[in-house]
DNA sequence: AGCTATTGATAACA
DNA sequence: TTGTTATCAATAGCT
């Protein structure tokens, strides 16, 4: 998809290769994204980038679905409530434990449910509910990701202007330096700060 | 890519929701494949259908890649039961209280960022990914609260049909009454049924 | 399962 | 990195 065919082989111009990570990974995390929402079906999606960078995605809680893939592979991982009851029972009491486990188990719940799971028994009060707060969530993340970005580009006017900045003091320094001995030739020209951007 | 651009909404109709999961899934394994060869990159990916079955790809050992992903976020799931437990033995209680807050701490967390809140130490990664997140569970509490009012729906029309018929069994009734007693008056019309209706 | 008309993804370039 | 465009690839709707 693109103007040429592609061999099947590891990409050796790092550039292209970055590029093309780049670009693929986001192609790769979209179609997840749909195929999760487009057939209902649960899908977990970890890339780690060759330098050691990590993307992910996952349409549910990406342990529950880490778990069960091990469960239907057959490596046991035999965690949660029923080891956990048992585990509880032997020791009795344990009020604090008790009442933390049970915190986690309800921030648990309102996590899967924001995340669209176990809606099963909510109303269509609660699901309205659901779905301002998700709706608010991403409208506030937006915006955040767009104070991100201005953030980032005032940011890159500061070095901009300082860089113009120390451009003109090099300028004025050479100027100074060529009427102060004439011989020298003149080495950089107006937009020599350029080469401080990397 | 094909007759027709494709809402990003759960297909309703089964048998193409199943033949474009087929499809798609297809297509995603293909190119993580691809991306982990193109880009020299690690990558896994599970997917369970909605039936329950189990795709998997993964260029490297999957739960090597499990882990890395684990230790990179920093999450202690580390949900190995065993483990916990020794650990649990080798420190006594208050450990686990502490592993337990640390947990509570952090779902805590993770609610706030989905509610938008507390994102400032987020890079521009993150918030893409809680983007996603959210969207995926707008999606699936919109489809929830679709099924909830066909549902309702569907009930109300038993209920119509039901109290159709007792009314029509009530009308033969009245018919039989009159005309055994006709100084008997008429007392309901066709649409007496309309006051079981609330 | 195959077959196309179309949309979608992306390689090369800037 | 980001955007644009020419091309290739995936796939929606049918059969």
């Amino acid at each position: 998809m693109g103007r040429g065919k592609v061999e099947l082989k590891r990409i050796e111009n790092p550039t292209s290769r970055q590029v093309t990570f780049s670009k693929r990974r986001n192609g790769l995390l979209k179609k997840a994204f749909e195929l999760s929402i487009l057939c209902d079906a649960e899908v977990a999606l970890i890339i780690l980038s060759p330098s050691g960078k990590i993307y992910q995605f996952s349409s549910h809680d990406i342990n529950r679905t880490i778990a069960m893939y091990r469960n239907q592979v057959g490596l046991p991982e035999s965690n949660n409530s029923s080891f956990r009851q048992a585990r509880t029972m032997e020791f009795g009491r344990n009020n604090e434990n008790e009442e933390l486990r049970r915190s986690i188990d309800n921030l648990e719940m309102r996590l899967k449910n924001l995340a669209g799971e176990e809606l099963d028994m909510l109303g269509m009060q609660e699901l309205k509910q659901l779905e301002r707060q998700l709706k608010t969530g991403v409208e506030r993340i937006r915006s955040q990701m767009g104070r991100v970005i201005s953030e980032n580009i005032s940011l890159l006017k500061g070095k901009h202007k300082a860089l113009q900045e120390e451009n003109s003091r090099l300028q004025k320094r050479l100027h100074e330096l060529h009427y102060a001995d004439p011989s020298s030739s003149r080495i950089s020209g107006p937009n020599a700060y350029m080469q401080f951007i990397s």
